[in-house]
DNA sequence: CCATCGCGGATAGCATCACTCCCCATTATC
DNA sequence: GATAATGGGGAGTGATGCTATCCGCGATGG
């Protein structure tokens, strides 16, 4: 396959494959000459990857370079490549992380990740952005809201038994490895877009505040 | 309250609160004089309401200019708020709808919706970011993570019931409108932190594919 | 009462990001 | 042998979220 192939058929644009070729994102084809090179189907796939981690994910270019190095490095263990998504996944930090309101939160996330048990790296960037959200809910007065921390828990922890049942069952590692990636940001798509169709489901029928 | 005393209690600079007043995210304060104003408590619960919608929801400023107008509209009703909540964050849509993969998906995201019972707007955005997040999976030969879906609804659909019960729990409309729209906002970035470490918990244990 | 500081209002500039365009010499392909 | 496509690379683009600077006015402090 040629590189005008690989767009034609992926339906990325000429200019924008190029673009992934420099950086990084997309590895070069094999050579078949000074000014051409073949591309096979792994390039295909290794692109849509690429287009659904930064359309659907939302990761940043610098984000997926950083995913797609982890998938290739055959030596890296399970749980690595895991919190190599996490971290790519996460956007900007907040501004206010240092102050005496995060840092309460902060120490409150830990808090509710100790209670249930959970054992999660401590510097996991998901306890920051959890106390993120629950730093903003404490500055605009929503406290109530955090009543839903623990009917959240107790969903993702048996949602998290099933996503890694499901990867674990796959075959070989190379299998895993992807579905672990995509189960992680695809799966996450596939939540939030669930709650806010349950939300709206949900809202519907009641009396709302009009 | 001066805008410099505004600017430093909130600790947002004070080119920034004057970018947000031209923005229109922020209303005007009341004129004391031709070039003096006056802001008050409102004005700060505001900007920490931007801060966290920019920062913690990840919202365009013309997602947040957009909800901060229906929030102050008095006569739009609730469920209307919560569209035009879920409208300002969905980010750009994918390139690829339109073709058959995505209008297959797309139909599957409604036939999943249709078969809960769940009754949501034809055109509700959250719709097609899950037709997206379908298409992608399914392109990328992961289809066997579909099997999830059913799971994220049922899980989705019982939150869902906690949280309107919550909102509405509250006394008067102000507080409902501002839970309504922190608790789509920022109970997704709870839910999707806690979803993370829930996996990192669940995956520590367990042999990984390293 | 006058110097200075902060104010509002506005325009322009900046950094980042994800492309997109154009150029070149080279080389398939018709 | 003419045309078109290729790889490689640098520069340009448009959107976004600020940030900097300037201006004339007026509040404030000695």
């Amino acid at each position: 396959m040629k590189i005008s192939e690989l767009s034609r058929t992926s339906g990325v644009s000429l200019p924008t494959v190029k673009y992934y070729l420099r950086e990084g994102l997309l590895p070069p084809g094999r050579p078949t000459g000074r000014n051409q090179a073949e591309y096979g189907d792994a390039h295909l796939r290794r692109l849509r990857l690429i287009r659904a981690l930064l359309d659907v994910g939302n990761l940043s270019v610098a984000g997926v370079r950083q995913v797609l190095q982890a998938v290739d490095d055959a030596e890296l263990p399970g749980h690595h490549l895991l919190g190599t998504a996490h971290e790519a996944i996460a956007g900007v930090p907040r501004a206010d992380r240092g102050t005496p309101g995060w840092q309460a939160a902060r120490a409150e996330a830990g808090r509710i990740v100790a209670g249930r048990g959970w054992r999660v790296h401590e510097r996991a960037p998901a306890l920051d952005q959890l106390a993120d959200a629950i730093a903003a809910l404490r500055e605009l007065g929503q406290e109530d809201m955090l009543a839903m921390v623990d009917d959240y828990a107790e969903a993702t922890e048996r949602l998290a038994r099933q996503e890694v049942a499901l990867v674990l069952a796959r075959g070989d590692r190379a299998a895993m490895v992807e579905g672990l990636v995509t189960g992680t940001v695809l799966g996450e798509a596939v939540l939030t877009a669930l709650r806010r169709l349950a939300q709206e489901h949900t809202s519907a029928g009641l009396a709302g505040p009009g």
